[in-house]
DNA sequence: ACCAGTCTTTAGTATGCTATAATGACGACA
DNA sequence: TGTCGTCATTATAGCATACTAAAGACTGGT
């Protein structure tokens, strides 16, 4: 009944829920890499299935249901997620890709021993919040670092997980959640981001900071 | 190209090929609980790919290069139960069924990082031997222990591994790869076999019998 | 209030795997 | 050697997912 692929359209409209709601078909079709026709087709039967609503030329917004679902997988795939590094020794720019397909075979049993072994972490090695068993699931609070002005600070959140460049690329900068981050400057026009990272300074650009998000101290 | 579905193909008729070769249909089909006109569907196209060499109405058997795929499977399979039981506290009658849906999912990475971790196994948590990463495997050399005699001993060299109850009754005898074995007497007509396993004495049944391998020593 | 451009849906096709029902090949045995 | 029962195959259909192409709905701007 639920399939991976079902799994994958699930957890994908919950993220971008997140953002903007009701969720727009081809937004689903640009985060799956997938034709909107396609779409079209699996929202249809996740409709019939109680999954999600869907209002014909606007959009889809989860059942209960089907964000308990989403919920699942997310929580199944951030905790493989940390404990790839953890355990395995993974740095975090090659987990996301794993997990990804872990994330639809693992069972309950594997994910709560994990779960045990990593004491019940609250949070992915991408600063991602990981929901609870029960479903529940820590807000998110951070601003992309891209809408920072100078003078603001505070510390790194999570950062975007899905580009493992970009994510090699943070490392270099010693940016990773737990991070103090303070804006020395922003140059207009799309420029560059002069940031103080812990003891360091770097130019960002505004494309990298849109995915490094920053819970603000001031 | 090769499917979860397909891999499971090659890894069943792999196995059966141990026992008889070319492999029948209705063998794949039994192992695997479809109907024979399913499984006549995917070895035609199995054969297009090369995997597999079909003689219609005879059966099947696997190219090199299926083997090599079969091989990959099983070594994936065998892996994931150690880790489950080595590093994760599972039971071995509990890791076949897991190991089931991460063999399709786990990347070379993955294995060849538990294999490093568990020191590169030669055997399962049921002894079935773990073919190496250039896909050499050890030959098997136990016999049932239900075609044995009075009088024969040896060593139990695995056990069946897809069967919970079967492992969890086994469990309770003592039987498990490595244990001592000694045929005391075999009643007629199917009647239960006594032995010595270890320290203690057991009468056991055909069936059960049947699925445990003994290495023979005298 | 309409029109143009965009977004969404429908229609039709393909692939992969499964099933049931019916046909065809094989082999054992009289 | 012919026949019968078993095994394998073909034929047809359904479900899930994807695609392209075309038609329909919505919305922003004049």
């Amino acid at each position: 009944m639920i399939t991976q692929e079902r799994e994958d359209y699930l957890k994908t409209i919950y993220k971008i829920e997140l953002e903007e709601s009701p969720v727009r078909t081809t937004a689903i079709a640009k985060a799956l890499g997938v034709e909107p026709a396609s779409v079209t087709g699996v929202i249809k039967r996740l409709a019939e299935l109680d999954l999600l609503e869907h209002q014909p030329y606007k959009g889809v917004t989860l059942t209960p249901s089907g964000r308990k679902v989403a919920l699942s997988v997310i929580r199944r795939h951030r905790l493989v997620e940390l404990y790839l590094t953890q355990s395995l020794g993974y740095s975090w720019d090659e987990v996301h890709d794993e997990a990804e397909r872990l994330e639809h075979a693992v069972s309950d049993k594997f994910i709560e021993r994990i779960a045990t072994i990593l004491g019940h972490p609250a949070s992915d090695p991408h600063g991602a919040p990981i929901p609870t068993k029960d479903g529940t699931i820590a807000p998110r609070v951070g601003h992309p670092l891209s809408t920072l002005v100078a003078g603001q600070s505070g510390m790194v959140e999570r950062v975007s997980d899905d580009d493992p460049a970009l994510l090699r690329y943070l490392s270099t900068l010693g940016i990773q959640p737990g991070s103090a981050v303070r804006v020395r400057d922003v140059a207009p026009y799309g420029g560059p981001i002069h940031v103080r990272i812990d003891d360091n300074e770097h130019d960002i650009g505004i494309e990298a900071a849109s995915h490094v998000f920053i819970e603000l101290t001031a």
